[in-house]
RNA sequence: GGCCCGGUAGUUCAGUUGGUUAGAACGCUAGCCUGUCACGCUAGAGGUCGUGAGUUCGAGCCUCAUCCGGGUCGCCA
């Protein structure tokens, strides 16, 4: 039955035959997606990388080739040559409906066993199967088309990059471990025992060094490692779109980065994007919408209220304020009837998990008024609180009092978010972009007791802030830009520092001695001494963009062979134990931790 | 590391207060069928109920442990 291919090659792709070609002789190349025998006749569906092309098979055919025909089954493999022409019943469904080939000759490459779940977009499978046989998985055009797509957007960036005069470089994979930042996946050195590469998490110090090379306009689409737990839109390994361009500030990179989009946009999609984008501070965005990358396809915004409730009777809130914190609340407008008691208890739950004590709340619908809170308010208060988050009739407040901030910007944006999913707020068909700038420079860490660089230590400080590098921190802002779509950083930057003095200084602040400074970028401080350009630059996470374009819902959609939530691969089983010889070789002894 | 959800034919699921022989759809196998496209019709095969212990006269269902998958908090300069 297994024939060869001899000398037939494919001269067209299923899903791109057209009515101009009706009568020609054509041959096909694909897989039988479903074939249906109907007796004296029978249709089959043939699927390539492109779409589906139907197979017709009638009395007039060969014998020997109806009955290739009638054995056919799922997923074989085959060459079919026929003559392409117009079907008597059209399928509309199908963007080939009106056309099938009408087979004179068919050679059967390989045959196949019945799959462990049909090549169908229509059947639901589990993670865990589809993960296991991804080949399979793969054929299904939900889970073909996103990668094809990625691929066409990886070269329309590429050719706008290099339309703007950008040079594409690669960066090493194997690099200096650097204290800073996420957990490095590490690569022991054979030929230097007991050292160690890193995989890099982004290119940064090699694409600021090409600056310093005279590239000018330096970009990339790479992989980056990062060991840390994965979430929907997280992988250990994932893809930049990385770039860095001299004699630059930030409107420049902004508006340049802009325009890929619109691009994209327009080519892969056939939207248009408005440019230039919204500039938001990170101080506004925090104090509207509790979010540094706010969603702004809804309301809900936050009401600070502090002012209003400080001194009164309610413990949690005077207490929160007295302690330097805020007390904050959403209006959830008209939703005082959807919004039930349970709902708010569930609610209450989501911003506890947020670090939030609990969650104060106002219930006014037109048949009651209840509240966690207002009972220790005065008449004055209660109304000055009323107006000020604007509560009418229909209405729900929520409010959480926090002595950081921290805890109840993350509560509410989290609320937010919550809230406007439940209610179905959220119009799907908008992109809303926007930059969200003047992030702070530092960020204090609880857990090192220092304070650390919210961007990385070589992100430019704003000139005007300056003064308060060593006496106060946390009032320092930084020259660094994410781009925010619909409620996800899809990439962000910062001008650079270009002056080793300023250089010096910064990671001073950040706690670095002169000595670990020098260890851990003393070859960059040394480049900038012989003459370096202004120069700034973005990443862009190459996944999470695409995913969002195609409106999917997990990273894991856009990447052929992703990682499962243990960084394990289902279909190679690695991570695996390796050969005693191995670990030899590297001179590694494994220390595991006692199983009982 | 924490919390939440899930695991029952090949697949997706249902399975009542713990009770006789664990069901459906699709797929698969065989037969019939000349315009189907979720083809149709007839018949059939197919189950360690994730794994291991426990409670019970009796466990798919209850308890504990464990494995696998998903979401999330921490983490992610």
């Amino acid at each position: 039955m297994k024939e060869k291919m001899g000398d037939w090659r494919r001269t067209d792709y299923c899903a791109e035959v057209t009515k101009e070609q009706v009568g020609q002789e054509i041959t096909v190349a694909g897989s039988i997606a479903k074939s249906r025998n109907l007796g004296g006749v029978i249709f089959a569906d043939l699927r390539d990388t492109t779409g589906i092309l139907q197979l017709a098979f009638d009395d007039g055919t060969d014998r020997e080739v109806f009955a290739k025909a009638a054995a056919l089954k799922s997923e074989y493999v085959l060459l079919a040559r026929g003559t392409l022409r117009l079907r008597e019943s059209p399928n509309p469904a199908l963007p080939t409906g009106e056309l099938e080939l009408y087979v004179t000759g068919l050679r059967v490459l390989s045959e196949a066993e019945t799959t462990p779940f049909e090549i169908r977009d229509e059947v639901k499978v589990k993670d865990e199967l589809r993960l296991k046989y991804r080949y399979l998985d793969l054929r299904r055009e939900g889970a073909h088309r996103p990668i094809v797509l990625r691929s066409k957007i990886a070269q329309l960036i590429r050719s706008y990059y290099c339309d703007n005069h950008f040079c594409e470089i690669e960066t090493p994979m194997l690099i200096k471990s650097t204290p800073e930042g996420a957990r490095d996946y590490l690569v022991p050195s054979r030929v230097q025992p007991g050292r160690f590469y890193a995989l890099p998490q982004s290119p940064q110090l090699y694409k600021q060094i090409l600056m310093l090379s005279g590239f000018d306009r330096y970009f990339q689409i790479v992989r980056c490692f990062r060991d840390e737990d994965l979430r929907a839109d997280r992988q250990p390994e994932f893809t930049q779109v990385d770039m860095e361009m001299s004699f630059a500030d930030e409107n420049d990179i902004e508006t340049l980065n802009e325009g890929l989009i619109k691009k994209l946009f327009a080519e892969v999609l056939g939207v248009e994007v408005k440019t230039p984008f919204p500039r938001m501070p990170y101080a506004e965005a925090m104090a509207r919408f509790g979010s540094d990358k706010p969603d702004t396809r809804f309301g809900l915004e936050l009401t600070d209220v502090s002012q209003v409730v400080r001194g009164c009777g309610f413990g949690v809130f005077s207490g929160a304020l007295a302690a330097g914190g805020s007390v904050r609340c959403i209006n959830a407008k008209g939703l005082a009837d959807r919004l039930t008691r349970k709902e708010i208890d569930k609610l209450t739950e989501v911003a506890r998990t947020y670090g939030a004590k609990g969650l104060a709340y106002t219930r006014w619908t037109a048949e009651a008024e209840s509240s966690s809170f207002e009972k220790f308010l005065t008449e004055d208060e209660k109304a000055a609180l009323r107006q000020a988050a604007g509560l009418e009739q229909g209405d729900v407040l929520l409010a959480v009092a926090d002595a950081k901030n921290d805890v109840v910007f993350a509560a509410l944006g989290a609320l937010r978010l919550e809230i406007a999913k439940k209610f179905d707020l959220i119009d799907n068909s908008r992109f809303d972009f926007l930059w969200v700038t003047d992030f702070p420079f530092f960020e204090y860490s609880e857990e090192e007791g220092r304070f650390m660089a919210k961007h990385h230590p070589f992100t430019m400080p704003n000139e005007e802030d300056l003064e308060y590098v060593e006496t106060d921190p946390g009032r320092v802002r930084a020259r660094a830009y994410d781009m925010v779509l619909n409620g996800c950083e899809v990439g962000g930057g910062s001008i650079r520092i270009n002056d080793p003095e300023l250089q010096q200084r910064m990671l001073r602040a950040l706690g670095f001695t002169e000595e670990r400074a020098r260890e851990s970028f003393g070859f960059l401080m040394d480049a900038y001494r012989y003459g370096a350009p202004p120069h700034g630059g973005m990443a862009f996470g190459f996944d999470r963009l695409v995913m969002l374009m195609l409106g999917l819902d997990s990273i894991r959609e856009v990447i052929a062979f992703p990682k499962v939530q243990n960084a394990g691969e289902p279909m190679s089983g690695c991570p695996e134990t390796v050969e005693e010889k191995q670990l030899r070789e590297l001179f590694i002894s494994l220390a595991l931790p006692e199983k009982e």
